[in-house]
DNA sequence: AAGTGCCG
DNA sequence: AGTC
């Protein structure tokens, strides 16, 4: 019965150490891509994508909306969590079952058991947006991961250690990848390097990152 | 208490 | 182009 392919078909996703506790898993979330890609029409139908502003006062390049009980928000005040966009003054909306299910498997494929996601932060590139290095560290329990999941145009990753001087390593991100640190790496620096022009079947010209955390 | 920001 |  055995062929040459079955051992390609038994296969797991290929997955690639970044670091101790980090991992990335190549093409985990392509099963997932096309609700995913709704679902988020949906979300931002309701609470839009814009562009925050940092506590220095610059907009960032990159647009951000949020689902679930908690969501992201940055404005002059700082950083922090928020039940209630800011914009819309109404609750974010509901994390989608498909959104819960891709995090939580996500987390069990990177050997973090037990994440219970409650933020869902969605942040849309467009080529030249970028995401300068920085930690995340308002979330309350740093024994949960961070999951992020790539759709669209391929970006490249950069992710440091957890001093800011430490050097920073680069990766290609493409559709479908979804990347899981926690544990040892919980606090590494990471950020987005400046999105390349391209053209994606799915997204056109636009990358989105769905990042989950437990936020509270 | 800054910070996912921009500039040279 | 990477780093400060």
């Amino acid at each position: 019965m055995a062929d040459l392919f079955t051992p390609l078909l038994a296969e797991e996703p290929a997955r690639e150490a970044l670091a101790d506790g980090a991992m990335l898993l190549r093409g985990l979330a392509l099963p997932f891509a096309s609700a995913l890609i709704e679902a988020i029409h949906g979300i931002a139908a309701i609470s839009p994508f814009r562009h925050m502003v940092t506590a220095g006062g610059h907009a960032m390049s990159v647009a951000t909306t949020n689902c679930g009980a908690a969501g992201w928000v940055s404005d002059r005040s700082g950083y922090r969590y928020d039940a209630i966009d800011p914009e819309t003054r109404k609750p974010w909306p509901e994390m989608p079952e498909c959104f819960a299910a891709l995090a939580e498997l996500a987390a069990i494929q990177a050997g973090h058991a037990q994440f219970r996601p409650d933020a869902c932060l969605i942040n849309r590139y467009v080529p030249g947006a970028r995401l300068s290095l920085h930690q995340d560290r308002n979330e309350r329990d740093f024994a949960q991961p961070i999951v992020s999941v790539s759709l669209g145009l391929p970006a490249i990753f950069r992710f440091g250690g957890i001093r800011r001087n430490d050097p920073v390593r680069k990766f290609a991100l493409h559709h479908g990848d979804v990347v899981v640190w926690g544990g040892p790496a919980r606090l590494r620096f990471h950020g987005v390097a400046e999105l390349k022009d391209g053209f994606h079947d799915q997204l056109g010209r636009q990358r989105i990152n769905l990042t989950f955390r437990r936020a509270r």
